[in-house]
DNA sequence: TAGTGTGAATGGATTCACAGCC
DNA sequence: GGCTGTGAATCCATTCACACTA
């Protein structure tokens, strides 16, 4: 697949300080890869932007245009090579290589997502798991047994050691904040927030904050607005 | 405000079909919500578009502009009464009544879903939890201990019976879809999903799906780039 | 024919600028 | 002075239209 002249131009770090691609095309990226896995998993060897746009209900164009950010991955009249498109994502996305993650909180919701293979099939691999409650600390995670609920105050040397870059907060609200803080002065660069609070942080930090309680806010609204054209599109504009 | 009927063939119901609200408004609305709540428990009075732009990092003309959707809530000079914009918010999202919610699946997630205090303190209560396997059906919800883990075939009965109208998704992936199916066919008008697939549900079901996997990897794709910089104000255009 | 990639046009969301009120 | 509400202007994401390729 020749390109046709390398000398054009990615915005990428061009200018402002968010770069230039719409973060709603990252979020996308994720879907696609999604449909890609499945389609890998059916042993598709190509797929249209037609036919992944109907599969997650979006339009063919914007999905072209979507991928055209990062490059020319497609083939005309054929598609796009479907093991060739999913690694392309993956690798725009950061998850062509495993990705260790740190997880503060062993409490229900931190047990939880402890046990979620989710992560691992996507490369994220869970290295440490801590908390501050003393009756909790030594004790092996329940899903990860070669894992022990380590001591909080531990995290700076933690995140050296085991190279974290990314961990996960599933802590109560009242304790956030100073969690974050601790994250950040270790070196964490990404934080997955799931505490209903906004999270004062150094900014080259990125967070991603999850109210699970703001979720269900939401189709309150929807429902009681009877705004529910729902149907899985939801799925794109509305979920993150 | 011209989409009444004029029913113009859309593509596929790509999310835009709503009514007349921009989806990011009614986000950032509980944001608004959040925020209030905690100046209420500092007991503040009143609040100008400018100082919640602060906390929130989002620009004063913003949030005028999102409230002004709804109505005139703010008294010039002053700003916003507290206890007021509380109330007319949660008015408008709904959540000045409780919700009954169901939760399908007792496993880790479910599990500690249903122990999330988050969720009552919003206004949603948890008033049954589904399961289809018989070693946790008749169990009592740990968090919970007046519930009892019923079986999902009788989804349609209980929908009914408790007057559900929201459920929360948290099956393993391979039997969300059957899931979704049958609570559409019960009755139920919003779906909280946790499983990372795209649902095929009847369109007057509204539905959010959150996937874990997905956030990190969005965190992935930030970090790597470096598109984390966002002088604070990544967090605000990002959080979700 | 079936499909991609992309400039141009469109449409929607954000920001600006300012009128009006306390 | 401080503040809201809102039309106008701007910005930016999506869609359209079509050149181009296999």
């Amino acid at each position: 697949m020749a390109a046709r002249h390398s000398n054009q131009r990615k915005p990428e770090g061009v200018g402002k300080s968010r770069g230039g691609i719409p973060a709603p095309t990252v979020r996308r990226l994720s879907l696609y890869l999604r449909q890609l896995e499945i389609l890998w998993r059916e042993e598709k060897q190509t797929v249209s932007s037609r036919q992944l746009g109907e599969a997650l209900r979006l339009t063919d164009t914007q999905i072209r245009k979507d991928l055209a950010y990062f490059g020319q991955f497609g083939h005309p009249g054929i598609g796009y090579d479907v093991a060739e498109l999913t690694s392309k994502i993956r690798r725009i996305l950061g998850t062509d290589r495993v990705w260790n993650v740190l997880l503060v909180g062993a409490g229900n919701l931190g047990s939880a997502l402890s046990a979620y293979r989710g992560f691992a099939k996507k490369g994220f691999k869970l290295v440490a798991v801590l908390d501050v409650d003393p009756r909790k600390i030594g004790k092996p995670v329940p899903s990860n047994p070669e894992l022990v609920v380590e001591p909080f105050c531990d995290v700076a040397r933690i995140v050296k050691q085991k190279d974290i870059r990314l961990a996960i907060n599933a802590v109560p609200a009242e304790a956030a904040q100073d969690v974050a803080t601790a994250l950040a002065q270790a070196g964490v660069l990404g934080l997955f927030n799931f505490a209903p609070v906004n999270l004062d942080i150094a900014s080259n930090v990125a967070v991603s904050t999850v109210d699970l309680a703001v979720q269900l806010e939401q189709l309150s609204f929807r429902v009681g607005t009877r705004q529910s054209l729902g149907d899985a599109a939801s799925a794109l504009s509305e979920d993150f």
